[in-house]
DNA sequence: ATTTGTTTACGAAGATATTCGTATATTCAT
DNA sequence: ATGAATATACGAATATCTTCGTAAACAAAT
């Protein structure tokens, strides 16, 4: 089974996550810094937001040295697909394709990347078709 | 010019915009009516919730006749496209078509919804094509 | 006119999220 | 060992969101 049901990370638990993804296991030193470059908050605000966020449970850590260390314990694919799901629900009405025409509209998206949706699309025709 | 630039309802008030979106211009009774089915709080947080929404610049209110007229003061694709850019940003690093395909996974859309979809990535792709 | 019901206005309590100061512990260099 | 640097722990201030109680204004019915 998966990490957890009802994660809601809030604005900045989800900015830390987003490191850990992307860096993997990490110090909040390591974590502060790169934050510092787009938000300005002080380094033992980031340690009390990842110490909460481990109480949550929403990162793991290792405190076997004296610096810790922190990794995200929930998928970013999970989060991304339980945030979708809410924002399918509460801002698109249910409607899923509504979202992904907006979703498409708006953004320039690569040849590549529409190839690549379109056979995603086939493939799900094909599924529905059996 | 369109009504704001940073909007970020809340939970709540996005719920309030939802009704307001669907039935027009509605008195507090009548979205508090609507948000009692799916939701248990009293009238006056409904109405202090509102009264606060226009402050904010989210609501329009008449106030000719005694009992207040709120409507939408953002349209709702405004608000969808500025949601929804922001968790790309945020969520799905700045990658629309991720989200999409992480959309369409996991919903099941009806064939006429997928090939809306198609027909719409074909003018797409027309388009860039020029 | 008095009562009854509905509405708005106001203020404040409660909950959650964000921030940081300060104390304590640990490491490392001297 | 002493001092400087760095880490964690803790508590609390601040901000924002959500909730509701109570009072005042108003309308309609009796």
């Amino acid at each position: 089974m998966s990490a957890g049901k009802h994660i809601k990370p809030t604005e900045s638990e989800l900015e830390i996550l987003r490191v850990l993804w992307e860096k993997g296991p990490s110090t909040v030193r390591e974590v502060h810094e790169i934050l510092e470059k787009s938000k300005d908050a002080g380094y033992t605000t980031t340690l009390k937001l990842m110490q909460i966020m481990h109480e949550k449970g929403l990162l793991q850590r290792d405190t076997s040295s004296k610096t810790h260390i922190y990794a995200a314990a929930i998928s970013q694919e999970n989060t991304q697909r339980q945030l979708l799901d809410k924002m399918i629900d509460t801002v698109f009405n249910g409607s899923a394709s509504q979202l992904v025409l907006q979703a498409l509209g708006n953004h320039k998206s690569s040849r590549e990347e529409l190839e690549k949706i379109k056979q995603y699309l086939d493939e799900i025709e094909k599924q529905q078709q059996q």
